[in-house]
DNA sequence: GGGTAAGCGAGACGGTACGTCGTGTCTTCGC
DNA sequence: GCGAAGACACGACGTACCGTCTCGCTTACCC
């Protein structure tokens, strides 16, 4: 009977927390992000107010921490990019994958929710890229450092400037809905990153 | 002699339209955007909020306006990049030079607040590329065509995709505040564009 | 050699006048007060609100004018009482055709207009004494006076006394809705009012 | 221990109500009728105005129950009429009483608004009536009846009319401001009325 | 019969208050 | 004894009218 207090008290916490973190994580995907509202997120997940207010201090904290929650229990493996060996190929895989994540609506919602927070939130900004930014470019550089290794890549190529290079005209394009994200743009950027970063010419 | 059409009548709407748009765009750079309500805009213009529901559905619309103004009036030859001759050179001094907008405050907020709005508002997304972007983009391909012409420029380079190559990056770090814009990460962004899309091999 | 001043001007003035003042007393007639505006009225009348403005300074007073102007053109005869000799029959004759006047929704809601602006602005009042009442209340002390002649009446009675006994009880129980306003209750009054003040006993 | 129900909770309703009602019944006091404002009510008692519109449905209602609380917790005893035995004095004593009140400015304003109210709003007409009216009523037929059965006064008279005749037309005189309220007039009310319900003649 | 000025409809303007909604804090009651 | 429930002070929302202020247009008078 060393701690009765202790298990249960955890448990009911962890439990609720989830609950909350499901209802704003849903609204987002829903709704219009204005009407995501703290008031919303504690009626959809059944608790009161306050048992937000305990937790976070603001609704950013909330949303933010909901789509956090997604990307947690990923283990480092399972972020992992593929290595066939041929990075040209694996890399297009990758980004019209990620092209086409950002056509489901409910995951565009979210995203979006997520941007506009950090964009005004500079604490947030850094929790993001800490937690969900780094993880992610760490596994993709892990998988550029293979193809430095393999001659497939400029051996002196700063690899967060490549990814930049990569990833940014798609988030961009996506942001500003300035076209369609279609697996031939996927493409496009992947061959004119490696034209920019590709082996050293003789 | 311009117009028979209500000179007066049109100097008033004009003076208040004016007097609205200062003010929303003084407040955007001073402070928090959720500081900039309605209400506010409405006091530091001196103006009933009546006046400015008139003309706008919204705020996020006349902070929009508010912005759009400033661009206003500039006519084609003012957006025009230099052009000397030499595409690298041209570029990284524009490059370095937007760079360094964004450290200032005021630009940043004023920024980021589009930024917010035209990621959560599709109509107002669309005019922004529509009034915004596309006059400054044309302005740019027009110094990409000219490098064309001049044998610096892969003659089948898809314009908008080298713009994207070389802006996103920058604008992506900056809302993201990924890391510091140093004429170095500028030149850098240069340099890959040109790796990138630059004339065709031999 | 009327005057010098604008002949068919009086008219055009006289004419628009004329409008509102029937627009404010058909608003008044069939809606709830409040919704009774000086917008309402002059949209109603197909004019400007600031020719509401010229000639009244409130609401108040447009809606006392328009009640006023439906009393006035009826001269001192249209306004006498029936003097049959019988002063009995003859009052109850006019009290039951009273009671019966505020049945009329549309009199209804014009009354209570009416004695809400009354209430409210004393100068209304006095307007409204000295314009709509006294006329009515001479015509009916002229019934009074020739009652004392015909020694059906009190000759030391105080007329004005006399016809607030008669009156104010039906006027208090229609503005509180204290009760039906029937045939009866007009008799009632009479009986009561002929008891108090008629002549003098022996 | 008086209620096992919500004793704080009804402590900290009740304390918030009592704040309004005293705020609107202090506004309403000493100042025009139309800057009584749900915002100026909710500003003087310190508090929001949603805690206002929760509890009641318009201005009207929250000014007719801060009227109305005035003459709670006023008991039966304590709206008694006196009885000396000669009804004509205790009625002319009542009557200068009720008069003098008249004259109190702050007392005129607040029942020249609470009567505008009741005017315009039917369902608050009634309210009146049963709670206002009505026990001050029966307070007073309570002196009537005692006056009948000491034979002062017509065993057969409708004791509701007899208060009217009373009543009415000096609260039509206040209301309409037709004259001052003195003592005498006072008196001649409960002559007129005494000559008209007085003991049956032989 | 053409010029002119007063009066007009229309409605924008700076304001005030409306009644509603969401915020973040605080209190109460029920499980 | 914790947490749902929700009251609370606050402040912004977007709307309705207020009373004032142009704005052209109409109209009816004057020469």
């Amino acid at each position: 009977m060393s701690n009765a207090k202790g298990p249960d008290h955890s448990r009911r916490k962890e439990r609720s927390r989830q609950v909350i973190l499901s209802a704003a994580r849903s609204l987002v995907a829903e709704q219009a992000y204005d009407k995501v509202t703290v008031e919303a997120i504690a009626a959809r997940a059944g608790v009161g107010k306050q048992t937000i207010y305990r937790r976070w201090p603001s609704r950013s904290a909330v949303v933010f921490a909901a789509v956090l929650a997604l990307s947690e229990g990923a283990d480092g493996q399972s972020v992992a990019l593929p290595d066939t060996g041929d990075l040209e190929s694996d890399l297009k895989l990758v980004m019209r994958a990620t092209a086409e994540e950002f056509a489901d609506p409910s995951f565009d919602r979210l995203l979006r929710a997520l941007n506009t927070e950090i964009a005004n939130d500079a604490a947030l900004a850094a929790e993001y890229r800490e937690k969900l930014a780094r993880p992610l470019d760490e596994a993709k550089k892990a998988r550029l450092r293979s193809a430095q290794e393999a001659g497939q890549l400029d051996p002196d190529a700063d690899l967060d400037l490549v990814l930049e290079v990569l990833y940014a005209p798609l988030f961009q394009r996506w942001l500003h809905r300035g076209g369609p994200l279609t697996p031939a743009y996927a493409d496009a950027l992947v061959d004119a990153t490696l034209r920019a970063f590709g082996p050293a010419r003789p």
